[in-house]
DNA sequence: GAAATAATGTTAATTTCTCACACGAAATTC
DNA sequence: GAATTTCGTGTGAGAAATTAACATTATTTC
């Protein structure tokens, strides 16, 4: 019966890290293997466990090491997040075709747009549907392949769209930037078109909180000398700062403010 | 060298779930694919990611929270429109270009998506969210003005998106729909968008509950002669059905179970 | 500069996985 | 209660992906 055997499975999940499917398949040896790859295919589904080469993880046993940047950098750096966002939205203006990037930092950015009349363009669909909440602005969205890693838009179709229209201001939110690197991502659609983007854009504003800086990736789309304008914290290093100076960018810092505590 | 590339991957690990080893391919094409694998093993022996087939994911992106999809799974109302929505659902081709309309129904339709390989194309932003979500099948999104009365996409540049692609079933929910005006809608970009669509098309499958017979708003875009399928519940007129037969086109009535279980 | 060590490349063998289809039992529908 | 559909499962071929063993090239160390 399978609810049975996926049962004992689950309880299994619980007690050790790893299941072998030859392990399955001596526990279980009247149901064939595709069966239990099934089973397996299963968890992975719901979640509680992965499929891994010979059998599956538990994903109870999978612990983040502390020294983790990763889920540091997803839960700490909300209100940081939420500080750049509020000061780069200053730097929006009324009435000008204005490009908004994809991405987590993006999505915060636009909950703090005002409601006046700008005229947006996005790669980013959860950016687009919540600019075009209030009605009040007029919101273009990006056509092209969705990628599911990172949920923005690119492709041919997207840098044939872009090519269509103008940028006024673009707010760019890159995933590393370093002296040497410049800005850069780990993808190259990505990287092409955020390219496009910068190339077009009269002003350049990018969002990026300090824990990025000194990082890079893969893919360069562009350097602080096309940059306009660094939204960060006060965790920039002194470096870079000097840096952007030089390359005339302007640099503002965002603080979350100390009592905020949600 | 060794330690700037792990670097760089370990960076990668921070923005994405998941890795291929054709993307690392692809990123690093002076080193060979085995060397790319033993990255990854190091990886997993610091505990940073986790082997999986065709590459690895960082576990800085699983999350342990037990239940959650499963509970929901069990939750999920049984109405007419998941009804619906399973019903149509089997119209769907492995592998074949589907085309996904806007509206609510169609989101509560990409829910009951099986977890196979698509190619799908909307003009609804949260539609495409959910439908790349799995990463199993390609999603493009129309570009173009995002309207915010109806979310959804159209004007020329939809258009012209739309002009360049193939559709070989289109997934559609009218506003309303009767024997004399057909299938029609409340806005007019919307109606041009959907006339496209129903013209490129080689089958066209309309979902539709039966609140919505009888009715007839100012834009028609299509008649049941272009229709090959209507997904409804069993509250559907019988002079609709007479009529639908009439013009070839297949009826499915797709209602609720009568008793809610599990 | 030679030996030692580490990093990478190459290829073949093996294993695992996926896919497509078939089958029977249980549930549903008529 | 018969027919149909759905669901869980089995099978086997074929296609990956992974491993392992060995060859080769860099890098370090003395």
């Amino acid at each position: 019966m399978q609810i049975e055997r996926r049962e004992i499975i689950r309880e299994l999940l619980g007690t050790k890290p790893f299941i072998s499917l030859d392990e399955l398949g001596r526990m279980f040896p009247d149901v064939s293997e595709m069966t239990l790859r099934r089973d397996i295919e299963y968890f992975e589904e719901t979640g509680e466990a992965i499929k891994v080469r010979g059998g599956c993880r538990s994903v109870g046993f999978i612990t983040a090491k502390p020294d983790d940047r990763v889920s540091e950098r997803l839960k700490e750096n909300v209100g940081t997040k939420r500080a750049i966002a509020k000061a780069a939205a200053e730097f929006l203006e009324t009435g000008r075709s204005i490009f908004v990037d994809s991405g987590s930092t993006m999505r915060s950015f636009v909950e703090h747009v005002p409601g006046k009349r700008f005229s947006f363009t996005t790669t980013d669909p959860a950016v687009a549907l919540e600019l075009c909440k209030d009605g009040m602005s007029a919101v273009n969205m990006v056509g092209g392949r969705l990628e599911s890693d990172n949920q923005t838009v690119t492709g041919l179709q997207a840098t044939r769209f872009l090519s269509d229209i103008n940028i006024d201001v673009a707010f760019l939110a890159p995933s590393g930037y370093s002296e040497e690197s410049g800005f850069s991502v780990g993808n190259f659609n990505e990287c092409e078109l955020k390219r496009i983007v910068v190339d077009k854009a009269k002003v350049v504003v990018m969002l990026i909180d300090s824990s990025k800086f000194g990082k890079s990736l893969p893919y360069t789309f562009c350097t602080a000398e096309n940059v306009d304008v660094i939204v960060t914290d006060s965790g920039v290093p002194e470096t870079i700062v000097k840096h952007a100076s030089l390359c005339g960018t302007k640099i503002v810092i965002a603080d979350a403010p100390a009592e905020e505590k949600k």
